[in-house]
DNA sequence: TCGCTTATATCGAAGTTCGATATAAATGGG
DNA sequence: CCCATTTATATCGAACTTCGATATAAGCGA
């Protein structure tokens, strides 16, 4: 089991960073929950905020939910005046979701709220740290592209 | 609004980080769900491998569930078998909540899975990138110690 | 001991999710 | 152009989750 690491660093313990990921996340993504909004609910309207107006079906894809458990969902969205609904008009059977103003509004302050959680740990952070953390976005941006490709 | 930055690196924008993280946790959260267990539940599973045998009412600060809830919830953990509970011997009242090793096994799976998906996004990095990423687990390590601190 | 607080349980109502199935629009072969 | 098939969403009833209110029961202080 002999490393193929070059010695720029130290390994790469996957064990390690997953571990640190999860740790980190169980403080990053509990926000005090707005409006009564349960989880599913916030993770459709994020995803309609970072992929744009979609097809319920689409939804499917992401949202760990069968399409029934959509369905009342969007209605619920609808209703609540999150999400507005259109015909798509390449496909009379299908519904084209995007979100309303209000709800990019929420979708926007979870954001903001992070962004202040997190501004609040980097003080406590050295400028070595927090240059190391500013190229760190970068980084995990390029990640998540991969994933986007390798995923499918 | 003039930054404090001594120019060490690009500075620290806050917004792109935390969308950073944001859309990389799309890709590293979702996993296919195990047993038919409940965003809620495996939650709770996670909790308690991090942090030990705790008392159910302490779950509830972190668990974003009120006590009825996770009475519930605990209950069905520990039918199938995942959790057990015993009295805390020093609190009459109340019930120490432990994992089993089948409610470990579930833990570290997952957490395979988060390793071996992982793998796959970093074998297409180059080998400045991956040392960059091993030495970030320590400063997420470091961040989420800080949080601990801050958030009371 | 008594009264107050704290830990968990129980209960019924409201909300969520599912599988099965219905409706309705698109699509392709004849 | 029609029919059979496929695809997108909706509807339905059952099972499960979560909640607020309240019950039970153990600790705790005067």
């Amino acid at each position: 089991m002999a490393s193929s690491q070059a010695g720029r660093g130290p390994a790469l313990d996957l064990d390690e960073l997953v571990g640190a990921i999860e740790e980190f996340n169980t403080y990053f993504i509990r926000l005090p929950s707005v409006r009564r909004l349960s989880f599913s609910t916030l993770s459709v309207l994020h995803t309609l905020a970072g992929k744009g107006p979609m097809r319920l079906t689409d939804l499917t894809a992401t949202e760990q939910l069968k399409q029934p458990a959509l369905t009342t969902l969007v209605a619920k969205l609808e209703r609540d005046g999150l999400v507005s609904r259109r015909p798509d008009p390449r496909d009379g059977r299908a519904v084209l979701l995007t979100l309303t103003e209000e709800g990019m509004g929420i979708v926007r302050s979870r954001r903001a709220d992070r962004v202040a959680r997190v501004a609040r740990l980097v003080e406590h952070l050295s400028d070595e740290e927090r240059a190391a953390l500013a190229r760190y976005a970068g980084l995990l941006g390029r990640l998540t592209e991969i994933a986007a490709r390798v995923e499918d």
